[in-house]
DNA sequence: AGAAATGAGCATTTGCGATTGAGCATTAAC
DNA sequence: GTTAATGCTCAATCGCAAATGCTCATTTCT
């Protein structure tokens, strides 16, 4: 008789954190790890030993005297069945406090029941204040079709990015998978469209691939801003960016240069820099705007978190935001409302904007009919302090 | 022959967002949801056709022509598998790029291999700085063993939250859970000690329940703290606390009353006050303590996020923090540096404590001795310029 | 030395809980 | 009296783990 076990020695896939149920996943662990602590051997023990039984289908079966099979179609929304039967399956299942065991039901279908969706970041920091709104809104619509929302992070362009990517995808392990902070050239999406494998978008590529998803017109919000600004008399108008090779910085930056030479303003590259989206980024970013000869008097920046870092910035040179120097954002995370003093900002609807994207998604997954496959957005102009009035 | 089904009309449990796997799951769906539109009828189609079948445990015993059974025990580190043989296996596995399925593997091994974590909170947003490192640490540990995390979200001490509980428990939709902002008579605990579900927790509670987690010791850096402001020559120092049930409030504010009395100070019941652990609630707190007659020179936060709001309500009456006021925070998230000014505050390392919380939780589940139940931890003082100098 | 006991190493088989194509009655319609 | 619609059940999976059991080699016992 072999109880007995060791240890487990080997890990095979790295997991998942799941979050509404939301799931991430491990992005740095290699594919299968083999190693042997000193050959110790453990007896195996299972403490999980519940006294209750899971109510199966089995058992609401075998109490209304009917298949499984009725039960199951029942609950499943299928013609078949005949009314009445139908409301007093889902009435006693729900008595019995039956529900359907998610294993069973994902290895029956070969379906994963669960949207993915990767976080670009380095930091061991599992998300910042745009990303907890969106992850947020994927996670409630997931939730509404009974879908998990698997969550994991892996920096941009990194290997672990790529693998990480594949892992799902190959091991089925989401069925869709959204996507953000769309590269101009993006691999994820050529790679996505060759797998077959059903995915939506906030913002597109430029790669001539059908494009399914929500894209923000930063446009004409940021036209707005711009002669704002430079109504209030500014003419040196700094910008803080993000990675070039980022679709929304491609977009934001244009409208800024737009924004200028409406004004008939030449842009100086000395005062056009580029940071990483985070507060750090914007910090540095600024503070180096602030050492020039020549400084700006306003710094409009790609999102609200690095505006952040700029207002630090601004601050610790001495200057007060707002009377000194003037900085704006782009995003409306709620946090903008309680920097010091409040940013004004390009306000989208983080948490609807996801809430919709996921929509799609699932309604991809399901076959189901788009009624638009691209969505757009006009972001809104928010005036607070930080631009002073 | 039927190939048609209705619409889905039933949804049955409130689904999942999952995270390195995190996994988060949506609180206030009703158990089941019964509703027909219009009754149309719409074709089943399963759009998810890939070319490549998934490659199965079957697939890799074939090759080898070996039994599945040795496939198995071989990756699971059983000791009844020559090592020659398991090293095969492994090896060939790799190759063909076999990964064990999931949800077959819960299926069987009735167990959902994974943690849960139900974020206190009320608003739809995912989290807070705080929590999104503190998911952090847990989702990389649950990772590390190959596990998931589930993440939900339910506002304290309401009916969503006892449900979402149950839920997981009698529905084994996780195998532990994790625990945090513990109350001082937290029916969580109970009720968790009673199912015998293994959990851990941040924080103990009151009750005389056998306590496996870690607790911030917070009297130490406190007092050094207290002794810091009233040595600069603060008398009158407020305190922003949480809610009063709170296990952290507790400990906390006794740390600052025990601040004030070695110094000799009485404590002034109007400048002690309660929030939220919001920036939101740390804002209309302060704005009260500012508008008294005798304002406080300092307030001390139960928190960073507490602070952050006070600091935002005391910039907007005109006061210069750091100079004219003197605030201070508690927990050391990242955000605490970008506040203007920064944030002096008590630092724990969220991060590491959380995954080391999960490191035992996957202990007690996999039924391995715990080197330490109960782990002590001294958040370390850090002075930023919110406090002057 | 011969018989019995042990155990390593692997194979067979069963079933976890659910879904689903196919098929079988029963009744209604023409 | 055939055909069709309706409502239900059968039985076959899905991929994996674990209980059981078999074989053969080695050790232990007498």
């Amino acid at each position: 008789m072999l109880l007995d076990k060791e240890l487990p020695k080997i890990r095979t896939l790295p997991s998942c954190t799941c979050l509404s149920i939301l799931s991430i996943s491990a992005a740095f662990k290699p594919l299968i790890e083999f190693y042997i602590p000193g050959g110790s051997i453990k007896y195996y023990q299972n403490v999980l030993d519940y006294n209750d039984r899971m109510v199966t289908i089995r058992d609401v079966a075998k109490k209304m005297n009917i298949s499984i099979t009725t039960v199951s179609r029942a609950m499943d929304g299928y013609a078949d069945v005949a009314r009445d039967t139908r409301e007093l399956v889902i009435r006693t299942a729900h008595e019995m406090g039956y529900t359907p065991n998610r294993a069973a039901r994902q290895l029956r279908r070969q379906r994963a029941e669960t949207i993915g969706y990767i976080l670009p970041t380095e930091k061991p920091q599992f998300t910042d204040a745009f990303h907890s709104e969106f992850i947020a809104g994927l996670g409630d619509m997931a939730a509404e079709s009974n879908f998990d929302l698997l969550v994991s992070a892996a920096a941009p362009e990194s290997v672990a990015e790529q693998s990480l990517y594949e892992r799902w995808v190959q091991g089925r392990k989401v069925d869709g998978i959204v996507l953000n902070r769309i590269r101009l050239h993006d691999w994820r999406i050529q790679y996505l469209s060759e797998q077959k494998i059903p995915f939506v978008s906030l913002e597109r590529s430029l790669l001539p691939v059908e494009f399914i998803g929500i894209e923000a017109d930063a446009n004409q919000g940021f036209l707005e801003l711009m002669a704002y600004l430079i109504h209030q008399g500014h003419r040196r108008i700094a910008y803080i960016g993000a990675a070039p090779q980022l679709k929304i910085e491609m977009d934001r930056y244009n409208s800024y240069l737009a924004g200028l030479k409406a004004a008939g303003i030449l842009p100086d590259p000395v005062i056009i820099t580029h940071a990483n989206l985070t507060p750090e980024g914007g910090y540095l970013a600024a503070e180096r705007l602030l050492r020039l000869e020549n400084v700006p008097t306003a710094m409009v920046c790609v999102n609200d978190l690095t505006a952040i870092g700029a207002m630090h910035a601004a601050n610790e040179s001495g200057l007060q935001v707002g009377r000194d120097i003037v900085i704006t954002g782009f995003d409306g995370i709620s946090d903008s409302a309680h920097t010091q003093p409040p940013l004004t900002t390009l306000d989208q609807p983080v948490y609807k904007i996801a809430h919709q994207l996921a929509g799609m998604l699932l309604a991809l997954i399901n076959g189901q009919p788009l009624v638009e496959q691209q969505v757009k957005i006009e972001p809104k102009l928010i005036f607070r302090k930080s631009t002073g009035g």
